[in-house]
DNA sequence: GATGAATGAGTCTTCATTCAT
DNA sequence: AATGAATGAAGACTCATTCAT
C-alpha cells in the first residue's frame, strides 16, 4: 500500500464513522441501515466491511474513539491538584465536551442502557468512570466534605442528568447559567 | 380448565405485558421480536395481537401503565404543603418507584431517547416532568433558594442521574444512603 | 334438532351468505376475511364453520346460489317460442337480474378469472353458457342471420361486456337506454 | 460471468415482470407471492425489493407498461380519417393486441374489478377509455348512426365482452372469424 | 481497493381454521 | 348450537453481510 491510498483510506475510514455517528445519534442505531450509511458516505455498501467488519463494530469503535477524547480531556482535571479548581475544571470540561459533541453524546446516552453494547460498557466505560469517582471523592475529601465517596457520586449523577435533560430538550435550560450555578454550589 | 390455567387466562393480557417489560428491559425493545415474548409468555405469536394491536402499541400499553403508577404515586408529594418535607416525600417516592419497578424504569430510559416513541414521550412525560418541576420550584422558592427554577432542574437532573446510574451498575451504592443523603442536603 | 332451531339455523346460514356477499362484493373475496363477516353477521368466527367448511366454500355456495336463480330466471326466456319476442326478453331479463343482484355480479365478475374458482365455474357455469348459447342460437336461426352461432356468441359477449361496464361505472350510461337500443338492434 | 448469466442479468428487471406477470395471470394477484415469483424467475426473495419497491409497484409496472403497448398499438386508430377503415383497424389493432398479450390481458382483466388497484386503474384506465369512446364516437357518426355515443358504448362493450370470453375459454370461437364478421358487422 | 448485485434469515402482522367450554 | 380464545402457517418486507467482478 503507498502512502497516498494509505491517507485515502484512513480519510474514508473516519469519514465513515463520522456519518454513522450523525445518523445514529439522530435516527437512532437500530433503526440506521448500512444502506443508509454507505448512501451519505458516497461509498458503496460493501466497502464498509473493508474498514469495519460488522454493523456492531462500527458502533464500537465510534463509541471508543468518543471515549478516548474524552479521557484525554479529562487529563486535564486529574492533574490540577487545587480541589476547587479541579471540580470547577470538571465542569468546564464536561460541558464542554458536550457541547462539542453533542452527537456522540446523543448516542451513548441513547445506547448505553441497551444489553447489545452492555459488556463493551463495562470493559470501557467503568474503569473510566471508576477513575473520575476516585479523583473526585479525593477533591471532595480535600474540600472537607463528610462523605467524599458518596459526595463524588452524587456529583458525578446531577452532571449526568443535567447532560441527559439537555440532550433531551436543549430548551430546557442554558448550559451556561447551570455551569456557573453549579461551580458556585461545588466550589464555595 | 383447572385453576392454574383459569389464572393464567384472565390474567393473560396482563402477563404478556409483564414478560415484555422483562424483555424489553434487558435485551432492548429492537432487539426483543414479538416471538420471542409469546414464546416467553407461553402463547402462540398470533395471540399476541389479540391483547396488543402490534408491537409498538404493547410498547405505548407498558410504559402509559408505568406512567400511571408514577403519577398516582407522585400524588402524595403534591399534596404536601411543607417545602421541605415536600421534597424529601419526592425523593422517597421517586427511590421507592424505581427499586420496585427497575424493569419498568430501565425500559423507561432506554427508550426515551429513541426517536421511536419520541411523540409519545412529549406528550405524556413532557406535561408529567412539567408538573414536577414547577411543584420543586415552588417548594425551593419557599426554602428561599435563590434560584428556585434552577434549583429544581438541577434537583431532578440528580435524580434523574442517580436512577440512571443505580440501573446500570446497582452495586454503584446503596440507595437507602443515597436517599438519607440526598435528603439531608436538600432540606436542613 | 326441532323446527324452531331448524329455522333459526336455516335463517343463519342465509344471512351468513347475504352479509358475506355484501362484503365480498364491496371489499372483494380476498380483502374480506371471515372475522369480517362473523362481526358484521352478528355471529361468533366459529359459528360460520358449522354452516359453511371453509371461506371457499361459503364463496362457492353464494356463486351457486346466485346462478341457480339466473338459472330459473332464464326459464321463461328459453320456454318463449317467437324468436324476437326471446330475444328481447333475453335482454329484459338479463338486465332486470343485474340490476336487483347488483352486488352478486360484481362478485362473479371480480371472481371469474381467478384460478380460485376455475373448476368451479367449468362445472357450473359452462354448462349454463352453453344452454343460453344454443338457444339463442335456434332464435337468430329463426330470425335468419346467416351465422346464428357466431351471431349468438356475439350477442351474448355484447350483453357481459354491458353489465361488466355497468358494474365498473353506473354514470356510463343508463341501463334502461341502452336495453331499448339493444332491442331494437336485435329484433327489428 | 458467461454470456447466459450476462443475459440474465441486463434483462432481470425484465425477466422478473414476465414470470410475476405469467403468475399473476394464472394464479391471480392476491394468490402469487412474492416467495412464488422470485423462486419461479430463479433470484432470492429480497433481490425483488432491488427492482420493485413492492408487490403492489410490480403490479403497477407490469399493468403500465401494458397499457403503454396498448396506447401505442391504438395510435394507428386514431389518425385514421376514413370512419369505416378507422373501425376496422379498432377490430384488428385491439385482437391483435389481445392474442399477442394473452397473459397481460387476463391480468387486466382479473383485477379491474379488484379495489386493490381501483385508484390506478382510475387514473390510468379511465382517460385512454374515454378518447377511445370519443374517437369512436366521432366515426359512428361518420357512419350516420342515429345515436353514435350509444353505439360506441355497445361496440366497446362487444368487443370487451369478446375478448373476456375469449381469455376465459379459447375453444369457444376463433378470433380470426369473429374479427371478420365484427367487421363487416359495423362497416357495411 | 471498490462496487453493488445478490442472498436469506429474520421481522411484524394477518387470518383461516380449530377446539375447549 | 354457540362462543371466541388460541393456533400456526403464510405473507410482505428489511437488512446485515457476502462475493463475483
Amino acid at each position: 500500500m503507498n502512502e497516498r491510498s494509505f491517507i485515502m483510506k484512513t480519510n474514508q475510514k473516519v469519514h465513515i464513522a463520522e456519518v454513522a455517528l450523525q445518523l445514529f445519534a439522530s435516527t437512532g442505531y437500530g433503526n440506521t441501515s448500512i444502506a443508509m450509511i454507505a448512501k451519505k458516505a458516497g461509498v458503496a455498501q460493501g466497502l464498509m466491511y473493508n474498514f469495519y467488519s460488522s454493523k456492531e463494530n462500527l458502533l464500537l469503535e465510534i463509541l471508543n474513539k468518543g471515549l478516548g477524547e474524552i479521557q484525554s480531556s479529562m487529563a486535564s482535571y486529574t492533574s490540577e491538584k487545587d480541589p476547587g479548581k479541579a471540580i470547577a475544571k470538571h465542569v468546564e470540561t464536561t460541558f464542554d465536551l458536550v457541547e462539542h459533541n453533542k452527537e456522540y453524546w446523543k448516542l451513548f446516552h441513547s445506547i448505553r442502557m441497551q444489553n447489545t453494547v452492555k459488556s463493551f460498557m463495562d470493559k470501557i466505560y467503568e474503569p473510566n468512570l471508576l477513575l473520575v469517582l476516585s479523583t473526585l471523592t479525593i477533591n471532595f475529601k480535600k474540600l472537607k466534605y463528610k462523605n467524599p465517596a458518596l459526595e463524588a457520586k452524587l456529583y458525578f449523577a446531577t452532571i449526568d442528568g443535567l447532560v441527559n435533560h439537555f440532550l433531551l430538550d436543549e430548551s430546557l435550560f442554558s448550559l451556561k447559567k447551570i455551569k456557573k450555578h453549579l461551580i458556585q454550589k461545588y466550589t464555595i
